[in-house]
DNA sequence: CGTCTGGTTGATCTAGATCAACAGGAGTGG
DNA sequence: CCACTCCTGTTGATCTAGATCAACCAGACG
């Protein structure tokens, strides 16, 4: 709510690995000035699809769910934006409104820059639309990949490589010095976002305990064979 | 292989269909003297997949399939690009290698412009980077669209939706009146287009001409009820 | 004329969807 | 405190779209 709350520009460091790496230091007093940050819970949403869209939102903490309505109404996960991504960038630079809804998924912090400011900028600093550009050709091919994968890839192989997304964003290790994760999403969740039923999912999950490459419990993970899990994923 | 080949772009009719709007008589001028425009046979290749990316290729006239090896070394057709569309931009953009491979599939002309005009195009105007962005955006739409649609819908609904789209690129009326297709590609690079098998596909059509919707010889299609066609493409 | 490639058709198999029952929390209300 | 419902997840039984395997056919082409 307060400006405090995301501190400032200047010391965020997770501007870094956003587009907001190509400003400089009066772009970046600028931005810092008009920026919003808010902290939000988990559950509530940052924009609904179709609302219009007014700005982007720099996810400072946390975790943002995207979330698509299909033709029967029901929503389902498309994606996960974490810490340095932007969310509704492309609603922005089609000048349409938003494809989709922003779900909060953990507490996080994230920060709206109205429109206005960012044309400004992006009039100012040609690098920052470059770095735009950058982020559109990186969605481009991952979603060429995806669906690649889809069919290709039977659904086991599709929820290992989920964890091992998962794990490279919120893996750690535990006093035993096991590798663990906590899933931030709930099955439905993600069966939604590999593309199966969530029946198929709890399967899927129980063979991969059969196998014994890891435990779940709740929403814990507990890997029990790193490697041989890393070696299912290698293309055949 | 001249420069005849192409024409001039002040001429080009689909140049304002393609990225290229957005230049200026000068810098158009600019392009025309360097372009190499160049007319290919059916089965030839612009570039193959991990070929260094040296430029990017116009469709003036004909048609262009991407194919893409998949890890069993197999290619795969994942798109057409038809006259006014640019070829190749994205791993230009990106500096990378090519992605995928371009054959040809109806005799063409394509116009190449190498690497350094195209920066030089780009630095002096920046509408012509937004055009790049707008086209890299609309990809990536298309991706997740195709995604979603490729869990969702079934093989024959995919097939008439594929159907539909090489109907207002390459239908025409014959001499009573009928709607035609002269299918530019195979049955196997349909069903690689549409991710199924080629026997699924044989049997979809077989489905399709039992339904009465349309006649399928060889590679001539002849639509019977258009109109019971679209109805079927709508969402439930 | 054989040989190849692309397409069709039939028989069988399977991953995954769907339908249905059920079990453990987490509230909520009495 | 228990009883109730709601919600998420698990498990079992069944069904089906589509893959796979195999035979076969027609035109193209040496």
């Amino acid at each position: 709510m307060t400006g405090e709350l995301g501190g400032s520009c200047f010391g965020c460091q997770v501007r870094h690995t956003s587009e907001w790496c190509a400003l400089n230091d009066a772009e970046l007093t600028l931005l810092n000035n008009v920026k919003v940050p808010k902290s939000y819970e988990a559950g509530t949403t940052l924009f609904h699809q179709g609302d219009d869209c007014d700005g982007i939102y720099c996810v400072s903490s946390g975790l943002i769910g995207i979330r698509r309505l299909d033709a029967d109404g029901n929503s389902t996960l498309v994606r996960l934006c974490g810490p340095g991504e932007t969310v509704g960038y492309r609603s922005f630079l089609k000048k349409s409104g938003h494809r989709s809804t922003a779900e909060i998924m953990l507490p996080s912090v994230v920060c709206f820059v109205r429109r206005a400011t960012v044309r400004t900028l992006l009039e100012q600093n040609p690098n920052l639309g470059l770095r735009f550009l950058d982020h559109t050709l990186k969605d481009a091919e991952e979603f060429e990949d995806r669906h690649f994968e889809s069919v290709t890839l039977t659904v086991k192989a599709r929820l290992l490589s989920l964890l091992m997304v998962l794990y490279e964003r919120f893996g750690y290790l535990n006093e035993n010095g096991e590798s663990m994760i906590d899933l931030p999403i709930s099955r439905q969740d993600i069966a939604a976002l590999i593309g199966a039923s969530p029946e198929t999912i709890s399967r899927s999950i129980s063979a991969v305990q059969d196998e014994g490459l890891a435990q779940f419990k709740g929403r814990e993970v507990r890997f029990r064979n790193l490697d041989a899990l890393i070696e299912q994923l290698r293309p055949a």
